[in-house]
DNA sequence: TTAAGCGATAGTTTCC
DNA sequence: GGAAACTATCGCTTAA
């Protein structure tokens, strides 16, 4: 036979999944060693990359999510009395 | 009213609930402080501190990778014909 | 030349430094369980816990770093016009 | 002037580095997507995805882990004065 | 030679 | 449970 079988498997279709998700994620390193890279380039031209990858982050949020989360966000501020107008005005309690 | 709402949450809950975690996190912060320490001493004593944190890496696998690694790397075995007894016995496939 | 000590009493202190560490990070880990408790009995009076999260995080922060920080997203999102006032003014300058 | 700057940074180079990176990311998304379709097709022949993940994970330990775990696993073996060759050599610690 | 910045890497945490 | 992001550590290079 030319498959040989082992409980009922493949073991060269196995092999074969096996080295193409392999490459795959050879590939997908090779991108993420030009994205490390290209935060390298940026900081070296003085940007900051913690905030560049924010700003990433922000832009890929839709607007409505965005929104939901700010608005929650200051709902509990206020409610932890965070911010002016949230009742009790305890800023830093540490 | 006692308990101060704020959009329907409980400021005073919510209060009770972040500042108990903030303590948990300082606990734990002490205790990686300690852990610090601890390499930090044993560095004095002439100890390799990469070595030791590869040995209680290998020592925390043991247990998973026996019940895991072991098991498939025999599985694989069998499956790529690597061992001596995967023939062709049908074995059921999970 | 590294001072790596082998044998006798070297050993049996190299094991005591081990085993020391090994129970701090367990005890860090069962900080870290509780931690994880106490999020999900918030979530379950009905707090969010990505905004707890975020909450904690920010009173975490030093006002400085903070006021830092929001300076210099603000200051990108405007260089990339996502913000009213800031890219609206000339856009397409290159 | 062509180059906008907001509080001393280009705002267009800066445009273009964020691009860029999303531009990669994106990239790197597609391919996650490929490797994602590429398990769930040997799921649909029947194969096993976890095992199939562990393996992955065990052909890229491979090299690292003889490098690394088993230089150590000795080294460990040695200290504890569990191997001949791990005499009585007790340096003078610093 | 040592101290200090910087780049690489491993560990931890968070999101899906 | 797996993937991604953030953080801390480590080693290397450079300059004093």
């Amino acid at each position: 036979m030319t498959k040989v079988k082992f409980g009922g498997i493949s073991g060269e279709q196995l092999r074969q999944y096996i080295e193409r998700i392999e490459q795959l994620e050879q590939e997908k390193q090779d991108i993420a060693d030009n994205i490390r890279d290209a935060f390298a380039e940026a900081k070296g031209n003085g940007f900051d990359v913690k905030v560049m990858r924010q700003l990433i982050k922000i832009r890929k949020m839709k607007p409505e999510e965005r929104d939901e989360q700010e608005t929650v966000l200051d709902l509990y501020k206020h409610a932890l009395g965070m911010l002016p107008g949230g009742g009790e005005r305890d800023k830093e309690a540490a």
